[in-house]
RNA sequence: GCUGAUGUAGCUCAGGGGUAGAGCACUUCCUUGGUAAGGAAGAGGUCAUGGGUUCAAAUCCCAUUAUCAGCUCCA
């Protein structure tokens, strides 16, 4: 007799061993059809593995993040199975589930390239092989069983993986023809795979070593239903709207020239003026937060940066020293404000009744960026870092750290930026060498951001081997409009260049000490944080923030009077006339055309000329109603100021 | 940097060894008071750049360059 216990605490008894599918048929018929997987204990297992003890399950289907996992795992077998039809002698790498779908990574036989073109092919053998119907079927093997098999199969990289694993551990999972080496788990059958969509195909290193070979990955995804794949593909198409740089260009926010150079932005007027109306921001708020504005130039001498250790670490992979008229003379484009910011600190003596200090600049920045890298505004060569340094004595590291958070915090609820990743990003410890400083100021540096973040209830997600060099970070991540996730905000402790630089404070007891150092950046960088900003907004943005307020007086004389009291309290880069004194009408036409390029738009559209009532709408807000030009001047004031004044509270 | 794809009018794209195409945008005129109006006429391109093959190249081949996707990297 096995009890088994269901999510919701009953429970249900069986005779004799029963498996997923068992269960799911006992519930309902309806319910082992859907049913994709199965958690055992919280081990996810196949439907089909016979379950022998008590336990408590959970069975997943499609809607789960566990049934999906087996789905498209499954998937990524049967697109290998259909690879090794068309393709023999294909040998494979790995072949794991992705947040949307799932991809394989193959190495083809010599002289045989797949493309785009050869993906509708292997769709339609996957569907094939899907509507066989084949059963899934886990296997136990040796280990030396295992590397036999993949040895005659002459499958170096599974034989490499296979060597990696513990004997006793291994499984195998069958389908048709196909075998694949598989932790699992699988779906039962291939049946349930109805819809499949493989996305594009593109070269990835074997184990994301780039010394090592480079394998052709596909990705792909697939559904029980075909109405689900076209849904996905919708929801694709519409976030490829949203992209920050078709929507950038289509707005006349930024643009990119060859002859400038290649991630070199150049901000149009409106653009510009977005950027102003955010640095503004994070002024105010910094302000309030006891920050200082400083200026430093865009150059430096070579020196500064040995001092730092960014030379040693990047110098070679720079855009390359500048040489002056005096030999041995060298200077560097800026690749990081810390190093300007930290002659500040020493260009005088600093007792303890002066820290924190906090310098905020908003720098910019030239990193030379491999060619590859470059994309729109999120991964640029010259980019302006809203950059603050912190020089604090280490008692007060951990607040200072939290206030940061805080600032993080309102600038993510101003933009309504709801769904971030917090991650604290560490050394990897078992590759110290990349790294300066002493394992004691590392280990301190750790701590105070675990515990900075666990204080302020941070929700955190831990990863080794993501720190800056010369110290531990808490960053920001946000997702664009098609899932890749970019760094905004950052956050790093620092022990080590106040080292570096000799940075000295006198304290209570008239004794030399060493500041902690931590950089910050809310936005990151204010290209990458625009086109996030875009991409979240869809263009679309807060009325005290749009570069595109336009005012349009179709037909009026006091345009000018109207457009200046508006322009005044609005960040308006576009008033256009409309009134052509031979043709009042062809306000109309430049009014039409206007239209399709702005997404934020306010019309105010004179009605009546004896009270000069007009027509105001909002675009995205819908009709505001008539009121007169005074109304609707008070009016935006208004809405603007709460908005600014809720942002900052 | 690596793998692959792409580069044709301001934008989105079709075409393709022998006068360079469409829609939208632009200019002028006509019609039209209201959130992507209609009509007529016009302007706009060494088909990314440089070589090669050919009687002939925008088209085929090679190289370069930029863009796009992914990998790697990201102070």
């Amino acid at each position: 007799m096995i009890n088994i216990t269901l999510p919701d605490g009953s429970i249900k008894q069986f005779e004799k061993e029963v498996n997923g599918y068992d269960i799911a048929n006992s519930i309902s018929p309806r319910l082992a059809k859907e049913v994709l997987s199965i958690s055992v204990n919280d081990e996810i297992w196949d439907l089909t593995r016979q379950i022998t003890n008590d336990s408590s399950i959970k069975l997943h289907k499609f809607d789960d993040k566990e049934g999906k996992h087996a789905f498209w795992h499954s998937s990524a077998h049967i697109m290998a199975e259909a690879i090794e039809a068309l393709y023999p002698g294909t040998k494979f790498g790995i072949g794991p589930t992705i947040e949307n779908g799932f991809y394989y990574d193959i190495d083809l036989p010599e002289g045989m390239v797949i493309t785009e073109k050869d993906l509708i092919t292997i769709e339609k053998k996957m569907l094939e092989l899907a509507r066989q119907k084949n059963n899934i079927v886990r296997e136990n093997i040796s280990k030396a069983d295992a590397l036999e098999m993949f040895e005659k199969k002459g499958d170096q990289y599974k034989l490499e993986l296979i060597s990696d694993l513990e004997d006793g551990t291994i499984t195998l999972y069958r389908q048709g023809n196909f075998t694949d080496l598989c932790r699992g788990p699988h779906l039962p059958n291939t049946e349930h795979v109805k819809a499949i969509k493989l996305l594009n195909v593109a070269g990835a290193y074997w184990r994301g070593d780039e010394k090592n070979k480079m394998l052709t990955r596909i990705y792909g995804i697939t559904f029980p239903k075909a109405k689900l794949l076209d849904e996905y593909l919708v929801l694709l198409e519409e976030a490829k709207k949203r992209d920050h740089r078709k929507i950038g260009k289509e707005m006349d926010l930024f643009t990119f020239s060859p002859e400038v150079g290649m991630g070199l932005p150049l901000w149009m007027p409106k653009g510009a003026a977005l950027r102003e109306q955010l640095e503004n921001f994070l002024k105010k708020v910094q302000k309030s937060f006891g920050y200082e504005q400083v200026i430093t130039p865009h150059i430096g001498n070579v020196n500064l940066y040995k001092t730092s250790g960014h030379y040693e670490k990047y110098g070679k992979d720079s855009f390359q020293v500048i040489t002056t008229p005096q030999e041995g003379e060298e200077y560097l484009l800026k690749p990081m404000n810390c190093p300007h910011h930290c002659e500040i600190f020493k260009a005088r003596p600093r007792s303890y009744k002066d820290l924190p200090i906090r310098f905020a600049e908003f720098g910019t920045v030239y990193r030379y960026e491999m060619s590859g890298e470059l994309h729109g505004l999120t991964r640029v060569r010259g980019f302006t870092q809203d950059d603050a340094h912190l020089f604090c004595m280490p008692d007060q590291l951990k607040d200072e750290f939290k206030k940061v958070i805080d600032i993080i915090f309102i600038i993510f609820k101003a933009l309504d930026f709801k769904d971030f990743t917090a991650q604290i990003s560490l050394r990897d410890p078992k590759n110290t060498s990349k790294y300066i400083g002493s394992d004691e100021n590392w280990e301190k540096a750790e701590r105070a951001i675990i515990e900075a973040a666990a204080e302020k209830g941070l929700n955190t997600v831990t990863v080794l081997g993501e720190a800056a060099f010369y110290g531990p970070k808490l960053d920001f991540m946000i997702k664009d409009a098609v899932g890749r996730q970019w760094q905004l905000g950052t956050i790093q402790v620092d022990y080590n260049l106040p080292e570096r630089f000799e940075l000295e404070y006198t304290g209570s007891d008239n004794q030399k000490h060493r500041p902690v150092m931590i950089h910050r950046a809310p936005f990151g960088s204010m290209e990458r944080f625009v086109a996030v900003l875009i991409e979240h907004t869809a263009g679309k943005f807060p009325l005290w923030l749009t570069p595109d307020q336009v005012v349009i007086l179709p037909i009026s004389e006091k345009f000018n009077e109207y457009a200046l009291k508006v322009s005044n309290i609005l960040n308006i880069s576009d008033i256009r006339t409309v009134v052509d004194e031979r043709n009042e009408k062809i306000g109309r036409k430049i009014r039409d055309n206007e239209l399709k390029k702005i997404p934020y738009l306010l019309i105010v559209g004179e009605q009546e000329q004896e009270s000069e009532s007009v027509a105001v709408r909002l675009q995205g807000q819908g009709d505001k109603g008539s009121m007169t030009v005074d109304e609707f001047v008070r009016y935006i004031k208004n809405e603007v100021e709460q908005q600014l004044a809720s942002i900052h509270n």
